[in-house]
DNA sequence: TAATGTTTTGAAACCGGTTACAAGCATTGG
DNA sequence: CCAATGCTTGTAACCGGTTTCAAAACATTA
């Protein structure tokens, strides 16, 4: 409970001014041999350490990120495509030894509060928006207060914004062709919700697969849902329901995989033997399901790494009046889903 | 991009001194009617918000919470423990305005560091820490700093620190009663690291659960695992393969039970038929698991509520010599893994 | 030895708030 | 009418750092 030391006292104890020990502490030139090693002596004596609120005062400068996540709840897939980007990002912030600070929020108008006392007050450098939406009201008040953002997920009414994203169109085509390939022709396609944007991209890469073979998708076999499980297995049961002869599945994300080979379970039929189902994401859980599900994976730690790393550039000042960005391959991870 | 009015400006722009601005935003008493609202009319005008660094500076307080996390990726099951504990922390925090900065690490080294890092240099006024070891190096920074602190699990060696924990004794004995009430007498235990307290403390309701019945716990039977899938799957399949003659398993992790269970429909046994499997957490994956997973539930969310909230108590000065703590029931959840 | 250049050092201002204290002013009572 | 009182307001110090600038100390050269 022995209450910090200030950096003024160090200077007493050490018989020079404050403006030496910032010198010394911050490694600054114009300081004699033996002064910074009698300073150096008190300051590791005490174990002081400069108060990094003080600093940031003065710097203008808090070495803090901001981390903005939509609904924290939301969805479970997006309970682990978080924690996997918080891996990432917070690997390369730790590095350069900036903290970071989370706002996110259940509710619609809490969240926006959240962001908004993030953005003014001066508590970050810059921040990070996950879960982007059109014309993100969020992300107008870090631009109005000057803040750098990136946001994960192309950000659709904003050209100038830093972001980082996966290549769903592709991600989906190579997931619909893998299936097209190994002779499957109706495939059910069970999207995210309309209007998202991943949704957009993945139906758009899902409809391009067709057209190498000849063959023209099902509109009938397009249908929307919201990422969920639930979405996945009614998806599936209805249509069984209907009379479907099923074929293949391709979800647009694994928690729905999963739901509709419940489905499929359910109503007896053998997934990985008579029918086949592909999901999305390669959330941790899909490699011991039951079958083990083949998805397209998305590199999310890397993105989390490189959401961190574009925003330290531009903090550093880098791209100007151009927008940083980098979109990131899939890949197709086969397990035994397929058939 | 306007860069941001200080509270000097507003003073300027409304005719008054900065005291007299810095009295209306505060709502401090001591201010005419008319200048109030001559400032406030301003204040909203510019749309001026404050300077939380340079506030905190001032009055020693930074509004932020401190959230250390052992390794952010060590176990899945660990994930979903932290995101479900962050949705509770962030609400109470949230509401009453305090951030949450967060520092993890992969690595034990940088672990440590960050803590530290946190610990001094003043950016947090509080703390709370997941994933306690005995004797935890980083609580000793925290207290060396005189930073309140909030530990989930009790706290070893550390008989002043305030914690949240769950009733891993009693969840554990329940579900233990639970296989023995079903008439199963041969109970695989498998536990979580030696050492770990949970760990201990869920050994200990196995044990306490058999003595009503009139039966010893064969030692044979508990082994010691990480709360891992590959865990509890290596522990039964090694088992089957020494022809042990199963009954029911009770896992200190639903992840554990996971891999028992995948281990027993390898081997062609069915679960929830042939032999009983409990696990332990309740993540979210184990009602769609196959088959839905009994288990023993641990209030998470509210565990997250109640230790931001044992460390705003604290913040504001109550406890004083005592400690805080406070430690939830668990709850049997039955679903279709048991028989 | 003086003049000059270079390095080391500290005083003071600043970052943007809060607050103790004193001053200014109007009201009230003796 | 003047002093005492209460309310409003501003001045200045402070929080703990960084940085500019000028002075001081020292080294170099003519």
């Amino acid at each position: 409970m022995k209450s910090k030391l200030t950096i003024q006292e160090i200077a007493r104890l050490a018989g020079v001014s404050k403006a030496t020990v910032s010198r010394v502490l911050n490694g600054r030139p114009g300081v004699s041999p033996q002064t910074r090693r009698k300073v150096e002596e008190v300051i590791s004596r005490y174990s002081y350490t400069p108060n990094l609120v003080a600093r940031g005062l003065s710097l203008k400068k808090t070495g803090s990120i901001g981390l903005v996540v939509a609904h924290t709840a939301e969805r479970l897939s997006s309970h682990l495509f978080f924690i996997e980007f918080l891996r990432g990002i917070n690997e390369v912030l730790d590095e350069r030894g900036f903290r970071l600070v989370l706002a996110t929020a259940e509710s619609e108008d809490r969240y926006e509060s959240s962001a908004r006392a993030l953005a003014q007050g001066g508590v970050v450098d810059g921040t990070v928006v996950l879960g982007v939406r059109r014309n993100d009201k969020r992300l107008r008040h870090f631009l109005a207060a000057g803040i750098p953002l990136v946001t994960v997920g192309r950000p659709i009414g904003f050209p100038k914004v830093d972001y980082v994203d996966v290549d769903n169109v592709g991600g989906a085509r190579m997931a619909t062709e893998y299936l097209l390939r190994l002779g499957h022709k109706e495939i059910l396609f069970i999207n995210g919700p309309r209007g998202h944007t991943a949704s957009l991209a993945r139906e758009k890469g899902y409809r391009q697969a067709f057209k190498p073979f000849g063959l023209e998708p099902d509109e009938a076999l397009i249908v929307c849902g919201d990422f969920s499980f639930e979405s996945g297995y009614e998806a599936v049961r209805e249509r069984l329901a209907r009379g479907w002869a099923p074929d293949a599945v391709f979800a647009a994300s694994d928690l729905a995989a999963m739901g509709a080979i419940t489905a499929f379970k359910e109503a007896g039929i053998q997934v990985g033997k008579a029918v086949s189902v592909i999901g999305f994401d390669d959330i941790p859980y899909a490699h011991f399901f039951d079958p083990p599900l083949t998805t397209v994976r998305q590199p999310i730690y890397e993105m989390g790494r490189e959401a961190g790393l574009l925003l330290l550039l531009r903090l550093e000042g880098a791209g100007g009046e151009e927008r940083l960005y980098r979109v990131f391959p899939t890949q197709l991870v086969v397990r035994e889903s397929t058939v």
